[in-house]
DNA sequence: CGGCTACTTGAACAGAGTCAACTATGGTGG
DNA sequence: CCACCATAGTTGACTCTGTTCAAGTAGCCG
């Protein structure tokens, strides 16, 4: 993989790393950080549509299609692995394994997206919350970012309610009710997991193991 | 891609092509016909990912995952091509340009449904409506599906709701408003955009042109 | 000491859901 | 031939989840 790194990049919290309707010359690996992948309406509206945690790829759509449909938007600090567009043709004829590797992480990506999309269409406020928390807690804790249930979790309520259809307002008092029921705890950017059996209940998910993943 | 296809397979309307947590070893392209994946929850609650129509791919997950996280069901009359999912491996060392017609054809798929999300998570009813008819009326268009404006549409007003994330009921009211505003006409599964600048405008979308696909 | 961002909270409102009844159509079998 | 049933669509009345508006508090930074 190295032979197509082209460097490295750093980022700060809030920065963009691809604008809508941009045409970014790059794809890039998470080394580091937390960002997210939204889309806007005209007047404003944002649906975020998922995370980019250590691992995921950002920008494959831009580097198959030349446009990017979405956004890109750094939440921490961030380390990025930088490969030029141009070359993942290269990698496809040359490292087949590796090719199959970035369609695997597609893939993935599909099955989260067909998660979320589940969720904010047919779940309640409260089963929506519940089922985020987990879901972010569970891919965090995957690449080794939780530390005995807890986890550093660098967004804010406008975050929540913007990935799952909600209301700030709402998010919020929804959030309340889920932390007064015991299930989890959520201060000064910390999560705490208290009950996992309440939570998945609440958000009608199973804990299921997940496959071994690749990383490029 | 003779050289990978196992055979054919014809589906009725209503037939399961995959189940839901079933590990199918098989990849199937659409020739002819129109599916659906979708998700359920525990009780019940039914969501929509996507549709399936020529040219794309069903399957892609589970040949990479082992197993597939959502279910596709035919809605019509459908004429699949087989591929044998261990046969992919194969494909990725040896035609790397048919590998990143999948990785393209996976992208795809994202960027579908990241516009979903964003349909479902923050438009309106009327809006939400209004985007899923010109969203199947253009890709049915691609294919070469319309004839003058108009598209014959498998789908009832249950498959509508399920998609977008609304009751029965109030999709129905919802479409008799679009109907009334003279944007569309549907009776008889026959849809018809009258005024598309309309629809357009309702939807919050732009008439944005497509690159071409690649058909596997 | 402002001014910013994140978070809270209450009250009024509305978009969408639920319940229930009814129409239309087509297929089935006695 | 027709009673029966299932599916799809329609409509009205009522309810409720979630939105909007508005007014706060708390912490942080220059």
């Amino acid at each position: 993989m190295e032979e197509f790194k082209q460097g490295e990049l750093t980022i700060a919290p809030g920065a963009p790393i691809v604008l809508e309707e941009s045409n970014s010359p790059h794809l890039y690996t998470v080394l580091e950080g937390w960002a997210f992948r939204y889309k806007t309406l005209p007047d404003g509206r944002r649906q975020i549509l998922n995370y980019a945690m250590p691992g995921d790829l950002v920008g494959l759509q831009s580097s198959v299609f030349e446009v990017m449909s979405h956004g890109v938007e750094a939440l921490t600090d961030m380390l990025l692995c930088v490969f030029p567009r141009d070359k993942l043709w290269n990698l496809y004829t040359r490292h087949p394994g590796l090719a199959f590797d970035v369609t695997w992480l597609a893939s993935r990506e599909e099955r989260l997206l067909d998660e979320n999309l589940l969720t904010v269409g047919r779940r309640t406020a409260l089963e929506r919350i519940a089922f985020l928390i987990w879901h972010l807690y569970k891919r965090a804790r995957s690449v080794g970012l939780t530390k005995g249930g807890r986890l550093d979790l660098p967004i804010t309520q406008q975050h929540l309610a913007d990935t799952l259809g909600l209301s700030l307002v709402h998010t919020n008092k929804t959030l309340k009710k889920l932390k007064a029921r015991g299930c989890i705890s959520w201060e000064e950017r910390t999560l705490e997991i208290r009950d996992k059996a309440g939570l998945l209940e609440i958000a009608q998910v199973e804990d299921t193991d997940e496959a071994p993943r690749p990383f490029l």
